[in-house]
DNA sequence: GCCGTTTTCGGCCCGACTGTTTTCAGTCG
């Protein structure tokens, strides 16, 4: 089940939804698109908060923290039951169809008294939309389009897919004469988890032809729209890239512009305006001359505006601004400030590459320590013994010491399972051996909220257990992660030196970002691991480190950013403190 | 409905593209 905030965060979004629906005021709507968003992030749990407390919210006003103080008390809110009393829930599903928002819902419900997506095919299959006015040959084509690409897939892809995708494309743009600059812009550059289309950026005199050798590129299906500035294709993946060709001189604020996120710039253009500014994809400018101030480079830009650099994860509307305003930005951990990676396999139990190989390419990586943490017995299907784990650790030794040349050092470790009370596979007398262990949730994932939280803090309170392992099991896209009270996990990692992890794998990234920036408030350090499993994984340690930059870590928030002498007085200190 | 270094009233980001329009509304980001 969400946490209070994400449901809350759901109601006012869907009354705001309902609200446009039925062609409410548009800034009404807008006030409560950015309440919800506003209660999704607060990092304090509203459902505890009375109205002083949730009018303390910014975005949150009068009217509706007192709909939240309904909600809370009666599990409902009038207004909102109001609304969907007006309008069916299958009609705001329609405003999923791309091309498809809530005033041409609303008409396609007033007038043909569609109210699903199934109702709408049915109708347009039927010719009924030929005499709606506003709804030619072309929007019945794009609509049948629309619902059939919402049939797919939920249309967002993981973030090494699109990163992949971004880096292939660009490489074929950036080969084209006349271009000055390429990048990607968008939710990828902030590095999202998903990313439902991909914003390509060229900075280059002519945009002709890029547009021409975008739309003839070997990944693009379809050509979306086609113009001087603005190109869109959807992949034969389905996924949609839109290209922006800009003069060079627009660059920087063109990336600045097309990077956002809206509320990011939403925010920018207040600021611009108080400095009587005004700021758009192709520059800043004096507001009331139009003479441009700043256009060629992000960092003018923010400079222009008193502000320092903000990198792309920040820009989320977090409070990044007010903090760059007060100096009070956070120096994000960057990968090269990454040390070491902390949870990884081998072929030992399931990963597909030795011991050896693993260490070499850690090595190639440059770090200067690498931990192997196979799994441990009660993951049954990996067949782990104690023999096994003795023998590896042995060779693990050996591999140690024959490299005092090199500076790679190794620790020796595992990755435990939590079961369902909180234990885990070995005795303390055995877990002592190991160097570090991490420890996870691999089952029971359908176990209640007070179950799944009482057993990652009894884990925690293991004095050898140092690191939680994917602390919520989630697969994005697949599997939801398990119910618990994540604030009460993390007030255990903070009191006892467990760290928490975030998994760096594409399909969890878990903690994610806003969990992460809660976990933080607790003083929880974090370990931002792999959790490779072939030597090619090991490089997925980028999204992890975007991750931990969109939950604005710092180098010092993260354990495996430390020297190894200061990572090992953190992992010895929680078994002294036992002791 | 929210908010306040121009404001307690009157603003609220803004430009591009599409499709259907004969001048613009809706959608998107």
């Amino acid at each position: 089940m969400p946490r209070p905030n994400d449901e809350i965060a759901a109601v006012l979004q869907e009354y705001a939804d309902l609200m446009a629906i039925t062609g409410g005021d548009a800034f009404k709507v807008r006030a409560y698109e950015k309440a919800a968003r506003a209660v999704a992030g607060y990092p304090e749990d509203v459902s505890r908060l009375d109205e002083t407390g949730l009018r303390a919210i910014p975005q949150v006003g009068r009217s509706i923290a007192d709909k939240v103080v309904e909600y809370l008390r009666t599990g409902t809110i009038a207004a909102v039951e109001e609304a969907r009393a007006r309008i069916p829930a299958g009609v705001r599903e329609l405003t999923a169809i791309p091309t498809l928002g809530p005033k041409r819902a609303q008409q396609l419900h007033e007038r043909l008294h569609v109210s699903s997506v199934a109702e709408l095919a049915d109708a347009i299959h039927q010719g009924r939309l030929e005499d709606l006015r506003g709804f030619g040959p072309k929007s019945a084509e794009n609509l049948l389009h629309g619902i059939a690409l919402l049939q797919q897939s939920g249309g967002r892809v993981l973030l090494d897919t699109a990163t992949e995708t971004a880096e292939e494309v660009l490489a074929e743009l950036s080969r084209i004469t006349g271009c000055v600059r390429c990048g990607y812009a968008g939710s990828l550059r902030r590095m999202r988890e998903t990313v439902g289309d991909i914003d390509l950026l060229v900075a280059a005199e002519d945009s002709a032809p890029f547009m021409e050798a975008f739309t003839a590129l070997p990944h693009t299906a379809e050509v979306i729209a086609r113009g001087g500035t603005k190109t869109s294709v959807r992949t034969t993946t389905g996924l949609q890239l839109d290209l922006r060709v800009l003069p060079p001189d627009s660059w920087g604020a063109g990336l600045q512009y097309f990077t956002g996120s809206k509320a990011h710039n939403i925010g920018l253009r207040t600021l611009a305006l108080h400095h009587g500014l005004k700021l758009s994809e192709y520059g800043l400018f004096q507001a009331e001359s139009g003479r441009p101030v700043a256009s060629r480079t992000e960092e003018e830009v923010y400079e222009r505006l008193g502000l320092p650099w903000i990198p792309p994860p920040l820009r989320e509307d977090r409070g990044e601004i007010t903090a760059g305003l007060h100096g009070e930005l956070p120096q994000p951990v960057r990968q090269e400030d990454l040390r070491g990676d902390l949870h990884t396999h081998t072929d030992l139990t399931d990963g597909l590459a030795g011991l050896e190989e693993m260490v070499a390419a850690a090595a190639r990586l440059g770090y200067s320590y690498y931990a192997v943490t196979d799994h441990a017995p009660n993951l049954f299907m990996q067949r782990m013994t104690d023999e096994k784990m003795l023998a590896q650790r042995e060779r693990l030794r050996a591999l140690d010491g024959a490299g005092r040349g090199r500076r790679m050092r190794l620790l020796h470790g595992t990755e435990l399972n939590i079961d369902p009370e909180g234990g885990v596979d070995w005795p303390e007398e055995f877990l002592a051996g190991f160097d570090l262990c991490v420890a996870s949730v691999h089952s029971h994932l359908t176990l209640s909220r007070a179950e799944q939280t009482r057993r990652l803090v009894h884990a925690c309170e293991n004095p050898y257990v140092n690191i939680i392992g994917h602390p919520t099991g989630r697969l994005i896209g697949r599997r939801p992660g398990i119910d618990a009270d994540l604030d009460q996990v993390f007030a255990a990692c903070a009191r006892t030196g467990t760290a928490l992890e975030i998994n760096a794998q594409p399909d969890r990234l878990d903690l994610r970002d806003e969990d992460i920036l809660r976990a933080r408030r607790h003083g929880v350090v974090f370990a931002v691991d792999s959790d490779a499993h072939t030597i090619g994984a090991l490089g997925a340690i980028r999204y992890g480190v975007a991750t931990a930059q969109r939950g604005w870590l710092t180098k010092d928030d993260v354990l495996n950013a430390w020297p190894l002498t200061r990572l090992r007085r953190f992992l010895l200190a929680k078994r002294t403190v036992h002791a």
